[in-house]
DNA sequence: AATATCTGATTGCATTATGCAATCAGTATC
DNA sequence: GATACTGATTGCATAATGCAATCAGATATT
């Protein structure tokens, strides 16, 4: 699958690894919609992702040491995945996508809030939002998640304003 | 060419716009290499894009508002590539690529260290550099280009370290 | 005036990626 | 024992991409 880059330019490499239709949809959902779930990620995904394009895409991306998969306990066939460090810090990133696209493009609104916010929240609320992460995906251990849930709370608000 | 969106999340239209292995690429050369011709874009590509390619993104990067197209006096079959505010407005995007990258990528030193200054100089630099841009590709005239040539100052000072 | 070169492309063809629908075999639930 | 849920895979059609060759008009060279 993967050859040589095609150069060692850093917007490339990025571009490279993450520059196809739907791996930073799937990085999106888990981090910003909370799912951990290939099921989750397949339902209630926005875009309707095909069941064997995800399959395809975590494959891929557990690969390139983006995401990891562990069993759940719960069911054995059930897997769990989870960010990596260099997943998370992918967040500014996605914070950068969020705010030129909530400028230029027709995001529907109950969506633009949330990159609005994000995008007034700045660095601070990213490097917050990031060690939640941390600590839900790399530590294990139950976090606080007030940054999420800021963001999560916005945009159910306003959904139901729009309700 | 373009149907209906598969969501209205600003995340999921930023990708649909620019997500392919192509678009990014032809318009950091633009930015960051001063490619304003057909054939610098294709030629001076650290890349190597096929010529079909890069005549199919201009067209489409035209028709979605990306660039613009004048004729060069110079030359009657000669066409000048210029940016428009909504592309220039992809600064900090690239430079969060850039930033993303240079952590987690094997870059290549000469083009780290570009990344390196974009990423430290921050909104700051940026905003200069954006300047610099609609001076140049938006009011056609003359424009002072200092974040430009500082970007390019580190690069060839670092290319002739190598050599 | 002939030749070569440069301009922005286009064409043909092979390979690869994507998308949809159906299906799979284990696991759990009822 | 039937049904539904788990993370997938398979087959097939369509779309995107990539390479090499080629194009015709414009300019430069001799």
């Amino acid at each position: 699958m993967n050859d040589l880059p095609r150069s060692g330019c850093p917007i490339n490499l990025t571009l490279e690894a993450l520059g196809d239709r739907w791996s930073l949809i799937v990085i999106r959902d888990i981090i910003f919609g909370n799912r951990r779930h290939y099921r989750e990620l397949l339902t209630r995904s926005e875009e309707g992702i095909a069941s064997n394009i995800l399959a395809d895409r975590l494959k891929r991306l557990m690969a390139g040491g983006f995401l990891t998969r562990e069993d759940d306990p719960s069911h054995k066939q059930k897997a769990i995945y989870s960010l990596t460090e260099k997943t998370i810090q992918l967040v500014p990133l996605l914070a950068a996508m969020a705010a030129w696209g909530r400028r230029h493009t027709a995001v529907s609104r109950p969506l633009a809030i949330r990159a609005k916010l994000l995008e007034e929240g700045g660095p601070a609320l990213w490097a917050i939002l990031m060690d939640e992460l941390r600590a839900t995906h790399l530590m294990k251990q139950a976090a606080t998640t007030d940054a999420f849930a800021r963001l999560q709370d916005a945009y159910e608000a306003e959904l139901s304003q729009n309700a």
